[in-house]
RNA sequence: GGCGCAUUCGUCUAGGGGUCCAGGACGCCGCCCUCUCACGGCGGUAACACGGGUUCGAAUCCCGUAUGCGCUACCA
């Protein structure tokens, strides 16, 4: 039974980064009809608030990342949140020194800050010098000072992992040196509580950003102290701005509900973010949840990292847009811009968009008008057929209008559309005129702020 | 500095020794469709970081160099 989580620290809304590998996990879980879980790693109290728990949550739930396990909905493994799991860490620390394999260290910061200067000075590994392992007491003896809790690298601390996405991986054991495991204030560190919660929730999969490839090696030995089976790794690749480096605010938007806030849809986000080191067996750059959760496999993870380009992501989304009908669309554009005949609007329109943001403007034409400079001959023409025969309101009576248009004016093809294109749209570029005639006829039947076709010519002539 | 990871068109990628003078997608350019814009269709532009090996044969395997990134914390 396949096991996964999601596990951020709640520091601010969610970025695309930690979006991916939520997405990654998220459809290793669903692929393997297994169980995705959130936890909270909130142990840095400085950074981490409920507030900003709550949104990177909404972030997952925009997204449509359903879980089975977490906070909130609770789970066979509780509680799902780094902050109120300290016992559990505490217990099994005191397990570690017990077996000799953790021990009391007593150095103040400024003694280790001191020696690490040394050590680099002297050109050697900047490594902790033993000193309280060296000195260290029987386990039960009690401590009469604040003091952190090291884990003591063994004499076989060589670590091979076989990464499902990099391959084999090895660590020789002088590359570390003994490492905090608990501070001084009683908290547990990232790389110990990470151990201690993915044992215990039975993570089978940890699927997690490459910064945390070189970690693996520490926590890796404390797997073996505990005698507790050690997870298969998988992990995935950096997200880069631009520039080639790492993602972060000064390249933009980077917060997942910055996009929805532009406008993009949750399914296109998803959509995007997997293509971003995952390709389909089939090629395919647009596809479903369903397709990708039915293809989704870590040896299709690519290892490099890759560019986040918003020109793709924006096609991309538009894709979404044009597949989408009117009626779908509508309840998620009048978040942005609302108006009565909105439906209509938005099919008439929705090509030239690729945003749900873009709506208001691309509809702008409705609302406002221009009179424009147009040869009053045609203009009279033009009036007339209009109070005559009434205005269009839908693709036959159009044709029928233009039919007539060609005999009263004379002319044909763009010396006949373009002068009406302008005359009643007061824009030279728009949506065809077949559609976008009688949406205005409608929506000045709905809303009082639009002017009728009519309304406008007799602007245009006054 | 040490250790680790990565390196195919501008970008995302396919490719896992011959089928690759490297395929797809975005972008860009051109043509078509067309009242304009957009959509759509068709075509074009453009890449295996570098140097050594291994092999009859290397984008694909090995080594080195360069570059980028990560870790080397009582951050996660």
């Amino acid at each position: 039974m396949v096991r996964v989580r999601f596990a951020p620290s709640p520091t601010g809304h969610l970025h695309v980064g930690g979006a991916r590998t939520a997405i990654f996990n998220w459809l290793f879980a669903r692929h393997h009809g297994g169980t995705f879980l959130i936890r909270v790693e909130d142990t840095d109290q400085a950074r981490s608030t409920r507030e900003s728990e709550d949104m990177v949550l909404g972030d997952l739930r925009w997204l449509g990342l359903d879980w089975d396990e977490g906070p909130n909905v609770g789970g066979p493994h509780p509680p799902y949140r780094q902050s109120e799991r300290v016992a559990i860490y505490n217990r099994v620390a005191n397990e570690l020194i017990e077996r000799e394999v953790a021990y009391r260290c007593y150095c103040s910061e400024e003694e280790l800050e001191a020696k690490r200067k040394q050590a680099e000075v002297d050109g050697r590994p900047p490594h902790y010098d033993l000193k309280c392992w060296i000195n260290r007491r029987p386990a039960v003896e009690s401590p009469d000072a604040p003091h952190a809790i090291r884990f003591h690298v063994p004499e076989d601390g060589d670590v091979t992992i076989d990464d499902q996405i990099r391959g084999e991986v090895t660590w020789r054991k002088e590359s570390l040196g003994d490492f905090i495991v608990v501070r001084s204030d009683g908290l547990p560190t990232y790389n110990f509580c990470v151990v201690v919660d993915d044992h215990d929730m039975e993570i089978t999969d940890v699927i997690r950003a490459e910064e945390h490839l070189t970690n693996t090696h520490r926590q890796v030995l404390i797997y073996r102290a505990m005698g507790w089976d050690v997870p298969k790794f998988a992990h995935v690749s950096l997200i880069l701005g631009q520039d080639r480096t790492k993602l972060s605010k000064r390249h933009g938007a980077t917060s997942v509900s910055a996009y929805a806030e532009d406008g993009f849809l949750p399914d296109a986000m998803v959509n995007y973010l997997t293509l971003l080191g995952w390709s389909s067996p089939d090629g395919l750059d647009v596809f479903s949840r369903e397709y990708a959760i039915e293809k989704f496999s870590l040896d299709r993870v690519n290892a490099a990292p890759a560019v986040f380009d918003p020109q793709k992501f924006d096609w991309l989304n538009g894709q979404y847009i044009h597949a989408m009908s009117a009626s779908e669309l509508a309840p998620l554009v009048r978040k942005f811009f609302d108006v009565p005949w909105l439906e209509e609007g938005i099919d008439v329109v929705k090509t030239s968009v690729h945003r749900l943001t873009q709506f208001e403007e691309a509809l702008r034409f409705v609302l406002e008008y221009t009179p424009p400079e147009i040869e009053r001959a045609f203009t009279e023409k033009l009036a007339e057929e209009l109070r005559t025969n009434g205005t269009p309101t839908d693709e036959e009576s159009y044709k029928a209008m233009v039919e007539r248009l060609k005999t009263a004016t004379g002319t044909k093809g763009k010396t006949l559309f373009m002068p009406l294109r302008l005359a009643i749209t007061g824009l030279e570029h728009g949506p065809e005129l077949v559609r976008s005639i009688p949406l205005l006829r409608h929506a000045s039947e709905r809303d009082e702020r639009v002017l009728s076709p009519l309304a406008r010519v007799e602007r245009i002539l006054s």
